[in-house]
DNA sequence: GGTACGGGAGAACGATCGTTCTCTGCGTCG
DNA sequence: CGACGCAGAGAACGATCGTTCTCCCGTACC
């Protein structure tokens, strides 16, 4: 196995592991032992456990940013786009292995005594607002405008995954579409 | 010192102890030293970790509605008292001490890994769900129309954490006066 | 064929944590 | 006055965690 396939299956596994039970509760072991990487190959990739977190939340990142965006390319330009996010949340609220954004979580967990984890959820959560940003201004909407719609799709992450349901998605399109109708 | 004021300094302690920094990460000697109480008397009075936070998270759930509660009442009848939801947001917010939603926090933390913790932080949010759509119905709104204002202020609080400005509240209030002028 | 090298498995180490135990001193009551 | 009991301080214990080290084996090269 050389270094490239072990970074990924330790990406896989430690990124699994993360979001499921939480990064403080999965320990370096239960890394090796779902990704079948030796300790020692571990650390010879990722030198702390705090190096690893970041790379499974820059990598989540990308692809949850890309998956989005993949989603909603396909929909005809305009307010459907901007709807398109809400049913992407959907889908996404759906999976089995649903538990909430793991940006959210990690803040929870160690925003505050962490900082790189601190800044890579503040980078995840801008981007994803500058995104929506972007879809609001393109049916005219002001710059002003955007805040409601990123608080609505925040508010359904948390909602989502604290209630166990993926109602709140099609709560928040709802609101977003009212929104839309009064600009 | 008794046991009744032995377990409020305690819950002083570990509440803003957990809050500030994270429940894994404070140590139960961390709690015995800020809060003056001997360790011994401390598991007299919490068998276990666990029952301290939960009975922090409790308090805290009585706390935070009864200040909310208390602001909006003082609020005229109607449209006022669903928008006093955020104002007060805005308030909670500009406190030194912000650091978003405990029960949010807690929830990413060890929702996966203590049941008692998810069930006080599914109470809390299905309180707050339900006082707002009290104030909903109470305008006139209908019961389905309560999902958007309940992700606004949601999606309020993680945002306002995360950016460390209380601007998200500002913006939960203007979206709110939107869907109550279009209902 | 011998030897040096690299990698895997897992023991080991030091720190920390939740929890319990020991020791010491002090107040109380007969 | 003496013995008992409770409270506080902190050591101790067992578990776990992040990280490193040791040992061993297969392999490639001279």
């Amino acid at each position: 196995m050389d270094l490239a396939e072990a970074e990924a299956r330790l990406l896989d596994a430690a990124e699994a592991l993360f979001y499921e039970r939480g990064i403080q509760a999965v320990g370096m072991d239960q890394v090796r032992a779902a990704s079948g990487v030796s300790l020692k190959r571990l650390y010879q990739v990722f030198p702390s456990k705090s190096e690893l977190v970041r790379a499974c939340l820059d990598r989540r990142d990308h692809r949850w940013r890309a998956r989005l965006a993949a989603h909603v390319e396909g929909r005809p330009e305009g307010a459907e786009r901007v709807l398109a996010v809400y049913d992407w949340l959907y889908e996404w609220f759906t999976e089995p292995d649903f538990r909430g954004c793991a940006f959210i979580n990690a803040y929870g967990e160690l925003g505050a005594v962490d900082p790189a984890v601190a800044d890579a959820v503040r980078a995840h959560k801008g981007a994803f607002h500058e995104y929506l940003a972007d879809l609001v201004a393109s049916v005219g909407g002001p710059e002003r405008a955007v805040g409601p719609f990123v608080l609505l799709a925040e508010g359904a992450m948390t909602a989502a995954a604290i209630s166990g349901s993926p109602e709140p998605a099609r709560q928040a399109r709802s609101g977003a579409r009212q929104l839309l109708a009064a600009t």
